[in-house]
DNA sequence: GTACATCCTGTAGCCACTACAGAATCAACC
DNA sequence: GGTTGATTCTGTAGTGGCTACAGGATGTAC
């Protein structure tokens, strides 16, 4: 058994980070020592990694509590399973689009910055009057 | 001059994020009717404009704050413009590189997943044991 | 006059943490 | 046994950028 300070070496994960885990049930309470601390074992390694990776790629609480709680029955289908790594494949991909379409603006806005005076700095300008909008008089 | 609800309908910018926005100092305080009714102007057209898609560009409320005070002084150079912009850029490539990898990651794992049992499924398998973690025994 | 839209202030909630304060306990060394 | 410093505990509040109320006051159209 170890303590919340090696847990969170073995895993990554900050204590602070650990306790607010605790807190919203996504992991359970462990067992204490007379004084109190907080006592993990392997299973609580193997748990946290997963929920640190399962972070690491963009999964939200709600979908790794989902995922956690099927791991409880190993002879679930894990069609489940697939369907949310499908919904965060589709989500990252979404993101990536958008980055892409930022990346596009950025870099003209950028180029055609002559980094001159303010006044007439072309950055100011489209983002003030952005491109494909009717602002008007 | 407009109301709240017009600047929202022109700007795009919803009621209640542009009381937010006033709070936080980011846009000043309008004069108002009688009744306390705020009331706003072709320059806060503007300058919410400025605001909602540099917001749509990823830039945080601070740098949006530095950009607008600059247009304050039109004869000062616009390089920290351009330096601020030229940051977010950076900033969105390595969103964009992070989030190609993770795309890598979630393809690999949902096309090695058979759809089976959550016992062998390889989504969850991946996520407990991350590769290049040295979780041992 | 009355119904409904719009606006006001103030506060609380969202997500996923992170950062304290102030106290207790533990491990190591002399 | 005493002292130092690391670790842990609980509880609360803060972060960013909004969003969502509650409960009331105005404004507008018919």
């Amino acid at each position: 058994m170890i303590t919340i300070g090696a847990l969170s070496k073995h895993t990554g994960v900050n204590i602070e980070t650990i306790r607010y885990y605790e807190r919203i049930r996504l992991i359970p309470p462990p067992p204490r020592t007379d004084s109190g601390r907080r006592l993990y074992g392997a299973e609580d390694v193997r748990r946290l990694t997963f929920i640190r990776h399962a972070r690491d790629l963009g999964f939200d609480i709600a979908a790794i509590k989902t995922m956690l709680a099927l791991q409880e029955v190993p002879e679930a289908s894990c069609e489940q399973v697939s369907r949310i790594a499908s919904d965060q494949l589709e989500a990252v991909e979404s993101r990536i689009r958008r980055l892409l379409g930022l990346r596009t603006e950025l870099t003209r806005m950028i180029n055609e910055c002559d980094n001159g005076k303010v006044a007439t700095c072309r950055i100011i300008e489209v983002l003030a009057d952005p491109p494909g909008q009717a602002t008007s008089q």
